[in-house]
DNA sequence: GTCAATCGGTTCAAATAACGCACCGACGTT
DNA sequence: AACGTCGGTGCGTTATTTGAACCGATTGAC
């Protein structure tokens, strides 16, 4: 592990929950010792990536984020690159579909397209949502490292409707049947009328950057429904991958299409 | 210069121009070794601020600034605090004000409220604005340290209305001007049409951290409005730093009331 | 088809920067 | 006054970074 490793992982420890730590905070947090956590804040400072609030002296993420996810969407401009696919899924399914990108243990949605059904799914574009209850955070849940995972659970998980799990080993449970099948479900865990299907979107590294979620009345979803839109999830989320990152990982293709014809 | 340093300023060679870079163009570009860049890029990649082209083996800004720029925004809402400064601004003027953000060598326009002058300028937000043109842009030069004015217009520099200034001599012999006002004003020199006065906002650093601009019609500007217009704008803009970073540097509090009775 | 240049990436002894303990003054509690 | 904690500093020890040489793979010229 690099200087470099260490001051960008210093990051990680900020969260919505913890949005400002100080420097001895920060030396529990990690491990590192206080005059190392000093070394690599202040080189954070100088980048721009943390600043200090002078009074308190607590620091938090810094300005140079705004300024590099504006040049990054400038040139990379993923939410216009999802919207057409999402577009197209839309149209084949007529249901409410939306990306979520996974946030440390939340995701955020940036992209909702609805149905045109009367009876249709309504979904805050912006929306945080949880890993405990929804088909994407199963996704991100499913296709993560154990470690990972760990990690997640080990916070209290919210409650969001009565099918809402939030037994870590319950939900434990449920990923290795996700993983098998290549996408998540979730019924009626987030909202009680509200059943979805979601396949992972993932990134250069192979991470779960993402998901790619169908999100349907319960009234109207049916176990054989299940199957078909969760194929086009995955049809969906395997060209959002390529189309960013160029780069599914094999461990996937391997569980969506055993015989190795990929999609 | 710490290997934190090192790495963070790869960052700094990418651009609207410059997305992508490979490794060697990063060694030529920062004057590293190519191992020592290699190294920094991995620890960049494996943080996920930067990747990399699977085909071309270019790297780009990573997905991280996504999420990272997500999490700040959403615990210290910089366009949410800064709107109703802008608002109370466009009260006060009833004319056309905005808000942009430096990002490397231009502004990025996050906040526009226009004027309610069936004649008044039209600003779009999102919009990019060069620093050789507009009041904002001059802003930043003027109250910027010379290294890095000198960097800025090193670069050629465009021309957009026949009053754009793009002989970096004739710029910088203006900024002594500006730095002693407080402020900056652009006449006709981006649009042909619009004059505007302009107001530095500071970051926790003392460095300019963004703008705040009035824009008024040619036509219905005068000199004599011109200082009262700059003198609210320098008032909002120092709100602004205040409510944002709680500091104001020192020397900017002696330009604009040398007799220290702080606005 | 060959040559030369350039690409991204690796190696390893030498040079350098990071580490982490001990310590500082300031502040708030007891 | 004594104590605990805060953010931050100094410095000998120690581990990481450095960079020239090198590798195999591409690419373009002839």
């Amino acid at each position: 592990m690099t200087t470099v490793d260490k001051a960008l992982s210093l990051l990680e420890h900020f969260s919505e929950e913890r949005p400002e730590i100080g420097l001895s905070e920060f030396s529990r947090l990690s491990g590192y010792d206080k005059s190392a956590a000093l070394r690599l804040l202040s080189a954070l400072g100088r980048g721009g990536f943390v600043q200090q609030d002078p009074t308190t002296r607590r620091y938090r993420l810094g300005a140079a984020f705004l300024r590099y996810a504006r040049l990054r969407e400038s040139t990379f401009p993923v939410t216009d690159i999802l919207r057409p696919i999402a577009e197209r899924l839309r149209a084949l399914t007529n249901e409410t579909v939306h990306i979520s990108l996974l946030n440390g243990d939340r995701l955020s949605t940036i992209i909702v397209i609805e149905s045109s059904h009367a009876n249709r799914v309504h979904i805050t574009n912006g929306m945080m949502l949880p890993l405990n209850a929804t088909a994407s955070g199963f996704c991100c849940l499913a296709f993560s490292d154990d470690a990972t995972v760990q990690a997640w659970l080990a916070q209290p998980l919210e409650t969001f409707s009565p099918k809402t799990l939030t037994d870590p080993r319950a939900i434990m449970a449920r990923l290795p049947r996700m993983r098998a099948q290549g996408y998540a479900m979730s019924d009626r865990a987030f909202d009680s009328d509200v059943t979805s299907v979601a396949a992972p979107i993932f990134d250069a590294q192979g991470k779960v950057f993402g998901a790619i979620s169908i999100a349907i009345p319960a009234s109207r979803s049916s176990a054989q429904d299940e199957r078909a839109k969760a194929d086009l999830a995955i049809k969906f989320a395997l060209e959002a991958t390529r189309v960013l990152f160029s780069n599914v990982p094999g461990w996937y293709l391997d569980i969506i299409n055993p015989k190795h014809a990929a999609a």
